[in-house]
DNA sequence: AGCCAGGGTTTGGTCTGTCCATTCTACCTT
DNA sequence: AAGGTAGAATGGACAGACCAAACCCTGGCT
C-alpha cells in the first residue's frame, strides 16, 4: 500500500508555532491504516458533558469529520481572543502541514468558518483567511432563513418587529443625541422628496427604522433590528407586493415621531409608533390570516 | 492543453431533470478557456441595491466562487419550497454532472449549506444531503457568535432581552391558553423545589422565559427568545458567574407573573416583569459599565 | 525623478483520479 | 426461516496538478 505520505508534509517545517498561535495536528496515525480519526479533542464541542466520558477505555470511534475538528479548533482560538479580528490565518498550504491533513480538508473547514461569518477569504499574493467579526447582516441572513423555512406568516414576523420597534422608542427618547435626531430628520426629508416623485420604497422606510434603532446606542438592539430588516422586507413583499397609498402617510408619521423624540416625549412617540405599526400590521393581516 | 473534460460527465446522463427540481448547469464554456464565471445570478445575494446596477451593459466579470453559485441555487430552491424539509438532494456524483463541475466544488457548496443549517448530510448507502429547516438553536449559535465577537457588553445584551421580554407580556396576557398557564405554574413549582434544595440554575430561569414566549403563540417571537437564550446565559455567566441570593426571589416573581397573566392583568404583569428584569440588569451592570 | 509595463511570486480556486469507511440491500447458506 | 456475507451506493479524504487573481519588484522609458 506504500504508506501514502501527503506531499504537503515533505517540506519538513516546524509544526506548531507559526503565527504565534497553537495549532494541534490531527492525532491520526497517518500512513498506517487510515485516518478514522478517533480524536480526543478538547475544543468547543466537548464541553457540555464533562462526566461519563469513558474516552480512555474503548477509545471512541469516528466522531464526525476531520474538517469539523479543524473548525472547532479555529473557532475556539477566535472565541478565546487568540485570533482577533483582522489577524490573518496561515496560508492553506501551511495549515495542511500544521494539521497534517490534505488541502481539501482544510478548505472545507475554511468554507464553514466563512459561512459562519468568522473569517473572510481573499485571493491574491497577500490574500488568505482573515478573521472578521460577523456582521449583523450575516446573522440576519441566518434569521431570514429561519423565518422563511419555518413557514412563519407575515403577521407573525410583523408582530415581532412591532414588539421591538415599540420597545425601543422610550430608550431612543432618553438617549438620542443631536446627531441622531439630525440624521433622522435628514432621512425624513429625503423620503419626502422621494415620495413626491413616487420613488419612495420600502427599503427607505426600513432604513429609517434601522437608524432609529441605532439611536438607542445599544449595539445588541441595533443588530437585532438590522437582522430583522431583510426578513421584514421579504414578508412585506410576499404579503402585499408593495404599498400604493402608504408612502406619504408613513413618511409623515416618521417625521412626527422624530419630533416627539426631539421633545423627549416618550408617550407621544410611542403612540405615534404604535399607530404606524398597526397600519402595517393591518395591511399584512388579511392576506395571511393568523 | 487537451480541453480537460471532467470525468464526472462521461456518464452522459440527462442534465436538468432528475429528482423533479430544476438545476442549472454552470454557464461556463468549459473546455474552452476557463470558467471565469461571469454569472448573471438572481438568487439571494443581489437584491440589496436595485438602483444603479447596470448589470445589463458591460456584463459583470468574475463575481466570486462557483460553489457560491451552487449554494445560491440550492438555497433558492429551498426558499421557494421546491425542496422541502426532508427531501433528499441528488448524490454528490450526480450533482457534479448536473452542475457540470467537479466533486470538490459540489462538496464545498454542500458544506456551506450544512453550516447554514439548511441541509444535513448522512453517509452510507441511502445517505446524502437532506433538506432540514434550521432550528432556532442553530440561529442562536450565530447570534451568540455575533454577540461574543462584537464585544457587546452584558448590559447591552441584557437590555435587548429586557426589551423583548417586557414587550411580550401584554401579548401573553391576551393569548395565553389554560395549558400555557398550567405549564408555567408547573415550571414555577419545579423551580421552587429546586430552589429549596439549592439546585436552582440560571438555565431553569431561562426555560421559564422561553416557555413564556411560547405563550404568545407567535413563532417568530418564541424563536427570537430561544435564539437569545444561550447568549443571555453566557453574558450572565461572564458578568457574575452565578446568582447566589437571586434564586428565591426570582422564582417568586415568576409565580406572581403567571398569576397576573391568569387574571389577564397586563399592567400588573408588566410591572412585575419590569422589576424582575431590572434586578437582573442591576446585577449585571457594575461589572461592565456602559 | 517619476511613472508605467511586464514578469515573478504568493495564494486561493478548481479539476482529476483514486482509495477508504459506512451503511443498506439482497442474496446465499445453513 | 434465521443469519450471515458480498456487493452496491454514498460520503470522506487524499495526492498532484494547473489556473487565475492580486501583489511586488525591477527595469526601461519619458
Amino acid at each position: 500500500m506504500a504508506t501514502r505520505e501527503p506531499t504537503c508534509r515533505r517540506l519538513d517545517q516546524p509544526r506548531c508555532d507559526v503565527e504565534g498561535v497553537m495549532i494541534y495536528p490531527m492525532p491520526t496515525e497517518r500512513g498506517e491504516t487510515r485516518p478514522t480519526k478517533h480524536i480526543a479533542d478538547t475544543a468547543h464541542t466537548s464541553q457540555s458533558d464533562p462526566s461519563s466520558d469513558r474516552s480512555d477505555l474503548f477509545s471512541p470511534v469516528s466522531i464526525g469529520r476531520i474538517s469539523e475538528v479543524i473548525v472547532d479548533q479555529i473557532r475556539l482560538l477566535i472565541h478565546r481572543g487568540q485570533l482577533v479580528a483582522g489577524s490573518r490565518l496561515p496560508a492553506e498550504r501551511n495549515l495542511c502541514t500544521k494539521f497534517g491533513v490534505s488541502r481539501v480538508t482544510v478548505r472545507e473547514a475554511l468554507r464553514v468558518l466563512e459561512a459562519n461569518g468568522l473569517i473572510e477569504i481573499k485571493v491574491g499574493a497577500r490574500g488568505g483567511a482573515f478573521v472578521t467579526a460577523p456582521t449583523s447582516e450575516q446573522v440576519g441572513v441566518g434569521i431570514t432563513d429561519l423565518l422563511v423555512l419555518s413557514r412563519l406568516s407575515a403577521v407573525e414576523v410583523t408582530e415581532a418587529r412591532q414588539l421591538i420597534d415599540l420597545g425601543i422608542v422610550p430608550i431612543v427618547c432618553e438617549r438620542a443625541t443631536a446627531a441622531d435626531i439630525d440624521d433622522l430628520f435628514a432621512l425624513c426629508a429625503a423620503a419626502k422628496v422621494a415620495c413626491d416623485r413616487g420613488e419612495y420604497t420600502m427599503e427607505m422606510s426600513a432604513e429609517f427604522h434601522v437608524r432609529l434603532a441605532q439611536a438607542t446606542h445599544n449595539g445588541a438592539i441595533s443588530m437585532l433590528v438590522q437582522s430583522f430588516r431583510k426578513s421584514v422586507l421579504m414578508s412585506l413583499e410576499r404579503a402585499h407586493e408593495s404599498a400604493p397609498a402608504m408612502g406619504k402617510k408613513g413618511v409623515d408619521e416618521h417625521c412626527a415621531l422624530v419630533e416627539a423624540v426631539r421633545d423627549r416625549d416618550p408617550a407621544r412617540a410611542q403612540k405615534i409608533m404604535a399607530e404606524h405599526l398597526n397600519r402595517t400590521l393591518a395591511r399584512v393581516a388579511p392576506t395571511s390570516p393568523h
